[in-house]
RNA sequence: GGAGGAGUUCCCGAGUGGCCAAAGGGGGCAGACUGUAAAUCUGUUGCGUUUCGCUUCGGUGGUUCGAAUCCACCCUCCUCCA
């Protein structure tokens, strides 16, 4: 039986935190943050980081592991978070992995393994010129050639993934499919109760995001933009991808109007919320709580304890 | 008061007699997702009993076999002249 552990996933702005925080207290347990940006250090108020307060004494991992300048990747976070995770179980406590970031999530507890990669090789960046040049249709011709498979699901414009097809039949001679089958068949690592935070109301979801954004702003969203570009972080690394921020620096860069730069990132944060949701309904395990247009915490605190007694923890 | 211009589906915006329920974009809704994932990609978006019917392009009336597209009047907004 795989060790047992709490998730706690949901859309932005839906009280992960919060809970993590809350139920760490009670059952003794230490945070493992599953978020892809706030592993990155100095970006802190735009990515929603918990604050020390936040924390309550708490111990939290997976924050701050890396300089917005670094390439983070999935691969990369499941190897420093299963350890997190396994020495939080050797120490007799309870793990509770808490983020938005879906594929983290599910690739730590499934125990998922990725074919290699190598974000510089010649072969990337071969098989990038060679999509500009050819297109997607032809480029999944040549894909359905050598794995009908995965072509067969992929669409002519999905380049990120044709590419990376292509790139692990020619770099380990294996289909992506072969080793999507391969890595299915690993059992999980872990036993994952999941709770999973939403809203009743589409709108009152949108509102908390607006609001949210309003106090980021409040608490210097702008500055810590700058600080950014000031330290000459690159816009191509994967941290300016950050809601946020790429439409901050855009600002910065360009008009300057740095109010309607809020309005863009709360709309962008609504559609991401929604992508959110996407991911984490396909969990047919998950817990749902849903907030009442009066959010009432108790009600979701005891709701959650009641679903780590059913499941044993 | 006079001269021009404009009013299109949730928004912006094409469309100047039939091939228009109406391009395109945005937004919404839904979905996908195996080393960039807060990224990337897809579908859908007037109503219905859905290979067909109904209602829609400021309003009313008219021309026509047929109108968002032409005509008349009216309403609203913008620019200019007084």
């Amino acid at each position: 039986m795989p060790p047992k552990i709490v998730v706690i996933c949901g859309p932005t702005a839906s009280g992960k935190t919060r809970l993590a925080v809350e139920l760490a207290l009670a059952r003794g347990g230490e945070v493992v943050s599953a978020d892809s940006m706030q592993i990155y250090r100095t970006m802190d108020i735009g990515t929603a980081k918990p604050t020390p307060e936040e924390m309550r004494g708490v111990a939290h991992h997976m924050l701050d592991v890396a300089d917005p300048e670094e390439d983070f990747s999935v691969a990369r976070y499941v190897e420093q978070a299963r350890t997190c995770v396994d020495d939080i179980l050797a120490r007799g406590k309870l793990p509770i992995v808490a983020g938005g970031t879906g594929l983290y999530i599910d690739s730590l507890v499934s125990g998922r393994d990725f074919a290699p990669f190598d974000p510089d090789s010649e072969l990337r960046s071969q098989l990038e010129a060679e999509f500009d040049q050819k297109g997607g249709e032809e480029m999944l011709a040549q894909l359905s050639k050598i794995d009908p498979e995965t072509a067969g699901r992929l669409h002519p414009n999905d380049a990120k993934r044709i590419i990376r097809a292509l790139e692990v039949f020619h770099s380990t001679g294996k289909t992506i499919s072969q080793h999507n089958l391969e890595t299915q068949s690993i059992p999980p690592r872990y036993e994952a109760t999941t709770l999973a935070l939403a809203f009743e109301r589409r709108e009152d979801m949108w509102a908390r995001i607006d609001a949210r954004v309003d106090e980021m702003m409040a608490a210097g969203l702008v500055d810590e933009v700058q600080g950014l570009l000031l330290r000459g972080v690159p816009d191509k690394c994967t941290a300016m991808q950050a809601i946020g921020y790429k439409e901050m620096v855009s600002a910065l860069r360009g008009d300057g109007d740095v109010r309607a730069a809020a309005e863009e990132i709360k709309l962008r944060s609504r559609q991401y919320a929604k992508r959110q949701l996407t991911w984490f309904g396909r969990n047919p395990a998950a817990n749902w709580y849903r907030w009442s247009a009066q959010p009432d915490f108790m009600d979701c605190l005891h709701y959650s304890t009641e679903k780590l007694e059913e499941n044993g923890i």
